[in-house]
DNA sequence: GGCGTGGTGCAAACCGATCGCATTGGCGTT
DNA sequence: AACGCCAATGCGATCGGTTTGCACCACGCC
């Protein structure tokens, strides 16, 4: 498996929560737990897994609280949105900056692959294009080992 | 500008006209006209730009009619979909092969850039992670040269 | 040219995501 | 510590792009 670079949960939950604050936003249960899901992003949840995963803590918690405050997260440059055609968008709060991922169309599982820098493309992009290129998606699509031996 | 290499739309035609006949689908006008606009797929062009630009020949052409035949065409391989989580995808019926894109987030317009060959990085991806890699998606976003001056 | 079946046009259904509203509760103020 | 304002929540209703069901039509094998 390849290895994954990532941030200490605990900083990146201190970082959105202090977007919280800056943007003079109520630091609910809800929200916090929420923030603090996304901090982690283990397997880059949908809004149904962040659901699922808080059913236990809050459970009469409505999938419209998540999908609000996963928008605002997402509105305060805090979390990643891998929006997908056939909806059950993703999200990673952890690296909230573009980076390439790598899908199993299988189980749906998201990982992050380390790659070379794809500053150079966007580079070359820019210079051939005359855009101003402002972010960008990359995206693998396969079968993980996992499901290969299944 | 980026040079941008492209298929005869003629010939496309023909191979997308093909498919038709070795999968035993009938050749209605408006299965034709479907074809005929993906084959240049000028602008890379979504549902309504079809049924729009198809309007004065097909008047009572049914919008379901197009997205029935622009997927009929996208399970015989030709045509590349462009999926977005907001909607509206787009189609590359010149060349129905996964290649990257740029996009103008203002005006909406798509354009082929030509890059360094992705192979490296998928070979790379598929080294690494013990993947086997289908297919992909990469997607620039910014303000193109007419954007930005206006 | 006739027939069978797939294709079309229309309208209804679908469904994840969003919105409206009454209630709740975070947090600045006193 | 208690008050009160207004943002946030939970719930149900709504939305809009896409898909589907169905009756009619016409492509293409014979």
């Amino acid at each position: 498996m390849i290895a994954v670079a990532h941030y200490d949960p605990e900083k990146r939950f201190a970082a959105i929560v202090q977007k919280f604050r800056e943007s003079r936003h109520k630091l609910t249960p809800q929200r916090l737990a929420v923030a603090r899901v996304l901090a982690t992003s283990e397997g880059h949840p949908g809004v149904d897994a962040i659901y699922d995963k808080l059913q236990d803590d809050f459970p009469t918690m409505s999938l419209a609280t998540v999908y609000r405050n996963v928008m605002l997260i997402k509105s305060l440059g805090e979390v990643l949105e891998l929006g997908f055609p056939e909806g059950g968008n993703r999200y990673d709060g952890n690296k909230p900056y573009p980076h390439p991922h790598l899908i199993c169309m299988q189980c749906k599982k998201i990982i992050d692959p380390e790659l070379a820098s794809l500053k150079d493309l966007t580079r070359e992009v820019m210079a051939a294009s005359g855009f101003k290129i402002v972010t960008h998606r990359m995206d693998f699509f396969g079968i993980c080992p996992d499901c290969q031996s299944r």
